[in-house]
DNA sequence: CGACAAACGGAGGTAGCCTCCGTATGGTCG
DNA sequence: CGACCATACGGAGGCTACCTCCGTTTGTCG
């Protein structure tokens, strides 16, 4: 990959976030070329349709979660725990229409998309297991329950910080062990 | 109103409801003229946009959903209750893309959709209120713990729905009194 | 430094959004 | 029953976005 190509593709990385958390999964292809100074051509070369340049911004935006997931081995089970459902939460926030998004779009090669994913299940299967080793977290809760009640609290509270807030202090007190 | 522009109402908010649930909310408003057999013109002056037509249609539901919830009350309590679960996450899962759309929309007049949501909720806290009250669910839950355990079941269990069904069963066995 | 593969840019064809206004028609009143 | 007009209809047209295609530019390697 020719150096100005590598660069040209985290511009419109940055810029495609930028315009995606402004609009929405519906920003507007030519628009985020244009804040990328570059050519609609340009745009279309790395990443050839819509849906190809949301799964490129998620998967990327997955590594970091899974990397700040896996630096919480460094902090004590039960605090690790809440951190991470913290952050899940937080990823759930700003990603949650574009995700809709990219969900309801079919077919293709997700690949990329699928290894993110299981990456991110994979750091935060390990962090549930150590919180309930240690006897911080209910031994039946399954990562499958916690996404319910992530997505579901994030649903719920929606436009009510103050109510999030509460509720998530209800729901890492009841996962206690 | 007359009676022609009654008929062709009813006829694109029909045609909209087929496009919507086919393509999401992105659907063609043109295509959705061109289903009903109307002009474009003709749909914009029934709903000035997309986004009132998308609310006018919500709208509509609820209010059907709201008849049905209604209609529980000559159920025992406890089969009330579990019928209007089910209910929630069928009207959910059908609309869940829809609603999300009209969330992200700002401004505007929205007192027809803010009445139906009112109305909604209403009938389900009656449900709600006599199956507590008949000991059939636990007093301390709120519609709004319901809102989130059923979002979150929704999201948790995309496509797949054993799964969903498994999850339901042991939701609706936890909340039992 | 020269050559060429790789990358860029943007014109252009298509389609959807929404507006505007000329035309058609249902309902009402003499 | 017929004529009038407010109400409603249709679609052309201006605009913007999507995506393709191809002529031009540029980084890189011998």
């Amino acid at each position: 990959m020719r150096a100005d190509a590598r660069r040209n593709y985290e511009r419109l990385l940055a810029c495609a976030h930028e315009a995606f958390t402004e609009h929405g999964a519906d920003a507007s292809l030519e628009d985020i070329a244009r804040r990328a100074g570059l050519g609609i051509g340009t745009l279309y070369r790395h990443f050839p349709n819509r849906e190809a340049l949301l799964v490129a911004l998620l998967s990327a935006r997955l590594r970091g979660l899974t990397t700040y997931i896996d630096e919480l081995a460094g902090q004590e089970p039960a605090e690790a725990f809440a951190n991470w459902v913290r952050a899940s939460c937080e990823h759930g926030k700003t990603y949650r229409g574009i995700a809709i998004g990219v969900m309801s779009m079919v077919l293709g090669d997700r690949t990329e998309f699928d290894d993110a994913c299981a990456a991110a299940k994979a750091a935060g299967d390990r962090v549930l297991v150590r919180a309930q080793e240690a006897g911080a977290v209910r031994p039946d809760i399954t990562r499958a329950h916690l996404v319910a009640l992530v997505q579901g609290l994030i649903l719920a509270t929606e436009d009510d910080p103050e109510l999030f807030d509460t509720l998530l202090s209800v729901v890492l007190a009841g996962l206690s062990g």
